[in-house]
RNA sequence: GCCGCCUUAGCUCAGUCGGUAGAGCAUCUCACUCGUAAUGAGAAGGUCGUCGGUUCGAUUCCGACAGGCGGCUCCA
């Protein structure tokens, strides 16, 4: 991963008025390269970053803001995307420009060209790009009228589109604002380093490197097409996507991160380790779970089951499918009847495979008159929904159209709501830490202000305010990140939301937690209250998994396949030295059976060391390997995933060691999952 | 759904400028009985994703569909 950002330097440099805060910079003895020298600098009084060419007309104060932080990279990011935008205009006369910001790990820029680029023109541009970085053209900082930069970029359509977009695009999230934040409009030409000549120029808010050939690291990753300002409906254009570093190292690290997280891709690990498959006979996005896979995902339900059970839930089940009404009544069906699978006609009735549980939760709560004394009452069930999710985002097991929820609901009165919110949120979270995830953060899903997307939610203003602060405060108490997302929440109500990145990155909602004061208007649900009227329940929804096909696919992501003991398909293989010790394994295996554990003997005729690399391979966590010496002694040879070995284990000790490390499942830690064996 | 790319044995991939295919691993058989990440030999395994078109002939060229990959959009 990228390596740690350097710390910002302490004392602010004093530029004096007509001085560049280069030379101040250097006077002041800060390094102007490597990771640790200044890109540019930022304005102490303004919070601005500002080129390192910048003379202020008054005396100033800066700090550098270094190759090796957050915004140093960024920086470098964006110089590099712009010469990418020029290598295509070099290379492709006539393409247009979209946007060009950084991102995360690397850069984008948006192009509209005469075709498609192909992985061809990636390398080409990628040379072209060399060769201007290598001829250190200047990054110049020119300010422009509205009318002037009209002018000059009246063949740049995007651009034009932009510049009307002027200071409303301050946090546009699709890097809008990096090109005409403020009020000032700015180009920044690139000029030869000899003569002086523009060589090409591009509309942006900047800061950039003082030159070309001050980006240390950079290569282009792929191309692909986006939608032009993130909407469906615009046209697409030509994404292309690089990565750029403060040095070559790091850009190596990353470029080895990447590899590494394609190694532990879930997909990949699926079929190594035979763990599940997706049938093209079944259809896109629908998995089958092999004996190993079913393994893992059993142990998974029966940890959440039993602690469903601990904290207060009880346990119901509903089919998979209902008439269209139930639908109606939820109000679902307007929103999602397009993401259902379509539905089957019998008997004048029409049928949907249910997308959620909800609704029928609802009607085992109205069943029958309902008591204050029994809420909060809590349904729980692995609910198995069906969704037709487009075919171009079916992923893996993250994202597919049949997955079983751990669904549950919650039905409360008002007052209780917020202590309800709370004892979930502490529960997924004790969740998360039994299965050793923790690269996660909150997101908290609100209705926003954004008045487009208003009509699809349903409620008073008031419902809304309310349901969103108890949320809201719940989550702040946790102490997590937590990541506001506006316009977010179901049309029912606000949500909070676990988000945990898979071994690229891409982040995927996990665990949630949904307030709705809706449905339980919709089915009428009702319990008497203790003065004897008829109240309304709150209903809160949650899933801890979330989805157990997702979860899945995190976990194994997470572990790279190494599940800890707990888990693992298979948590031990014995090896015999020769076919003499089969028989003396099937015992030890035998008495590991009793206790629980799954256990193999690998008879094949492969050698030794073939069958410790194969169950290396499979990441099985424990061997026994038995010899002639081992069988006289009542011993087995102890070797661990990691590759390191106890020899002459007495084979009770080996049995106790194995049930001890398997039962202390729920501290299970990948990097630690190599227990020590007792004296 | 949109744009681009891809689909040859269980897996990873060669190959055929149009004349029906090959390797490694895995599988099976035999020999070897070996002390901490690959013993050797042999065998078997594919209507080259599916359907249609062009052609004397299609795995190869064209089209549609299905499935996959990378993004975008979406995600109850």
């Amino acid at each position: 991963m990228s390596a740690p950002p350097s710390p910002s330097t302490a004392a602010p440099i004093r530029v004096p008025a007509g001085t560049t805060a280069q030379q101040a910079l250097k006077d002041a003895g800060v390094p102007l390269k490597g990771p640790d020298g200044a890109v540019v600098v930022r304005d102490v009084a303004t919070g601005d970053l500002r080129d390192l060419a910048w003379t202020p007309d008054t005396e100033v104060e800066v700090e550098p803001v270094v190759a090796a932080s957050p915004e140093g990279r960024a920086v470098i990011r964006h110089s590099t995307a712009h010469v990418l935008a020029q290598a295509v205009q070099d290379l492709f006369p006539g393409t247009r420009l979209g946007i060009g910001p950084p991102v995360e790990n690397g850069f984008y820029y948006d192009f509209d060209p005469e075709r498609p680029f192909t992985p061809e023109d990636l390398k080409a541009l990628e040379k072209r790009m060399q060769e201007i970085v290598k001829q250190g053209q200047h990054f110049a900082r020119r300010e422009i009228s509205d009318d002037d930069a009209r002018a000059e970029l009246a063949h740049e359509p995007y651009k034009l589109e932009l510049i009307g977009l002027k200071g409303g695009a301050d946090g546009a999230d699709d890097g809008a604002s990096v090109e005409v934040g403020g009020a000032q409009l700015t180009m920044y030409d690139n000029r030869d380093p000899r003569t002086g000549d523009l060589v090409w120029t591009d509309l942006c808010r900047g800061p950039h490197l003082p030159r070309t050939s001050a980006i240390p690291a950079f290569s282009l990753t792929r191309s692909a097409a986006a939608y032009w300002r993130g909407s469906e409906k615009n046209p697409q254009l030509q994404r292309v996507y690089g990565t750029a570093w403060e040095s070559r190292d790091a850009h190596k690290a990353y470029l080895e991160h990447l590899a590494e997280a394609e190694r532990r891709d879930h997909r990949r690990l699926g079929v190594e380790l035979d763990l599940f498959s997706f049938p093209d006979e079944i259809g896109s996005g629908l998995a089958v779970f092999h004996p190993k896979g079913g393994v893992v995902k059993r142990e998974m339900e029966d940890y959440v089951r039993r602690r469903h059970l601990e904290e207060g839930f009880q346990y119901v089940g509903t089919p998979h499918i209902s008439k269209r009404g139930l639908f109606e009544t939820s109000g679902h069906l307007p929103y999602y009847e397009e993401t259902m699978f379509p539905a089957m006609e019998l008997e004048n009735s029409e049928y949907f495979l249910k997308a959620m549980n909800c609704p029928m939760h609802n009607l085992i709560f109205r069943s029958r008159g309902r008591s204050y004394r029994e809420l909060p009452l809590r349904f729980f069930e692995f609910g198995s929904v069906y969704r037709y999710e487009k075919s171009g985002v079916v992923h893996g097991l993250t994202r597919v159209r049949g997955l079983t929820q751990d669904d549950s609901h919650s039905y409360v009165t008002p007052e209780q709501a917020s202590g309800e919110i709370r004892h979930l949120l502490s529960f997924v979270l004790g969740l998360l830490r039994d299965f050793g995830l923790d690269d996660y953060y909150l997101e908290l899903s609100t209705r926003g202000d954004d008045p487009t997307k208003q009509a699809k939610f349903i409620g008073s203003d008031e419902q809304w305010a309310v349901a969103t602060a108890v949320l809201e405060e719940a989550a702040r108490e946790t102490g997590l990140e937590l990541v506001p997302d506006p316009g977010g929440a179901a049309y029912y109500g606000p949500k909070i939301s676990v988000q945990a990145r898979d071994a690229i990155g891409r982040t995927w909602q996990m665990s949630t937690i949904q307030y709705d004061f809706n449905q339980p208007a919709r089915f009428g649900l009702e319990y008497s209250a203790p003065d004897g009227t008829r109240q309304q329940p709150v209903m809160i929804h949650s899933a801890k998994f979330g989805s157990i096909e997702r979860f899945f696919g995190v976990l194994t992501e997470h572990y790279a396949g190494a599940f800890p003991a707990w888990l693992a398909p298979v948590q031990v293989v014995g090896i015999p030295v020769t076919d003499e010790q089969v028989p003396y394994l099937a015992d030890v295996a035998l008495r590991l059976r009793a206790r629980g554990i799954r256990v193999e003997i690998d008879d094949s005729d492969d050698r030794m060391q073939k069958k410790i690399r194969t169950a290396s391979k499979q990441k099985v966590p424990f061997v026994l390997i038995a010899g002639a010496t081992d069988a006289e002694a009542g011993a087995v040879s102890f070797r661990y995933r990691d590759g390191s070995q106890h020899n002459g284990v007495p084979v009770a000790d080996a049995v106790e060691q194995v049930v001890a490390w398997v039962a202390a499942r729920h501290n299970a830690d990948p990097a630690a999952d190599t227990p020590q064996v007792a004296g």
